[in-house]
DNA sequence: GCCCAGGGATCTT
DNA sequence: AAGATCCATGGG
């Protein structure tokens, strides 16, 4: 069954958008999107009309919730004072159509883990190798194999070689602890996602590996927490540019995380410096 | 061949 | 507490 609908989405924003490593673009203006043991074509049909190549049942009960379908985009932007605040109104409509997806806690905890001094190209690159090299195959439309994010359990079964192997250079130890400490169930990635904002930022930072940075991002993509705000060097660009008199973080609360996003997308893309 | 990447750990001051 | 240095490897 196909399921269309028209809102406030823009898969080839979303996809530049830098929070997601595993989309594929195949022809015809159409995505190939894995989530869990989960596969999706999406294909655009014109602005901000798309056809899912998915059953009714699938998209109400998995992909609905990874688009956070039931979030209302132009509510959040419309915090946005064009007055106040030009320079994010400017990004926000530019990157009108991007959507914090939810994506899986551990999948992004070790995504970011690897992405630390990688271009993206290369962070792709070293996650569809740990994919093949540990997931669970699928079989894709074109009957070619796909592999799911390996669990946690399959990540520790790898040997630090077969790790560095991917391409992971000095972070091979960081992936290492990590798996082991969420394998063992030392970390339940479940359990701290009761924990506020904070708590749970402290609670990550303590990962070996995971700074501020990573901690974020882990939020913000992973446990879905709007209101994280990663700091990386394209964000920092803008805060010594756009925001020499600072930037209010109070103004935009509880969607921090979100104008971070258009911030990102409209700097990253225009390649201003 | 050269440069640098969605940073973080560790060592100095 | 803040600043400097090292880190492995793949893309451009």
């Amino acid at each position: 069954m196909v399921v269309t609908f028209k809102d406030d989405l823009d898969l080839d924003k979303i996809a530049e958008s830098g929070q997601c490593f595993r989309w594929q673009k195949k022809e015809e203006n159409t995505w190939q999107i894995v989530t869990g043991k989960e596969l999706l074509y999406a294909k655009r049909l014109e602005a901000g009309l798309y056809d899912f190549d998915c059953t009714e049942i699938a998209y109400e009960t998995v992909w609905k919730n990874y688009f956070d379908m039931q979030q209302n985009y132009s509510e959040i932007r419309s915090l946005i004072s064009p007055k106040r605040d030009f320079f994010l109104y400017q990004a926000a409509e530019y990157g009108k159509g991007i959507r914090i997806l939810r994506q899986d806690p551990w999948e992004m905890l070790i995504s970011f883990i690897i992405s630390q001094r990688k271009s993206i190209p290369a962070i792709r690159t070293a996650i569809d190798k740990l994919c093949e090299m540990a997931g669970d195959p699928i079989t894709g439309k074109n009957g070619k194999m796909i592999y799911t994010f390996p669990s946690p359990k399959q990540m520790a079964a790898l040997s630090k070689d077969q790790l560095a192997a991917c391409g992971l250079g000095y972070r091979t130890a960081y992936i290492w602890e990590t798996a082991h400490r969420v394998a063992s169930e030392e970390i339940d990635l479940k359990q701290i996602n009761r924990l506020d904002d904070k708590a749970l930022l402290k609670k990550l930072s303590e990962l070996y590996g995971v700074g501020i940075k990573v901690a974020n991002c882990t939020m913000l993509f992973g446990f879905h927490r709007l209101d994280s705000f990663p700091k990386d060097v394209w964000i920092n660009r803008v805060l010594e540019h756009e925001y020499a008199a600072g930037y209010s973080f109070e103004q935009y609360s509880p969607y921090n995380g979100v104008m971070q996003q258009y911030m990102f997308f409209y700097y990253r893309v225009n390649k201003e410096s």
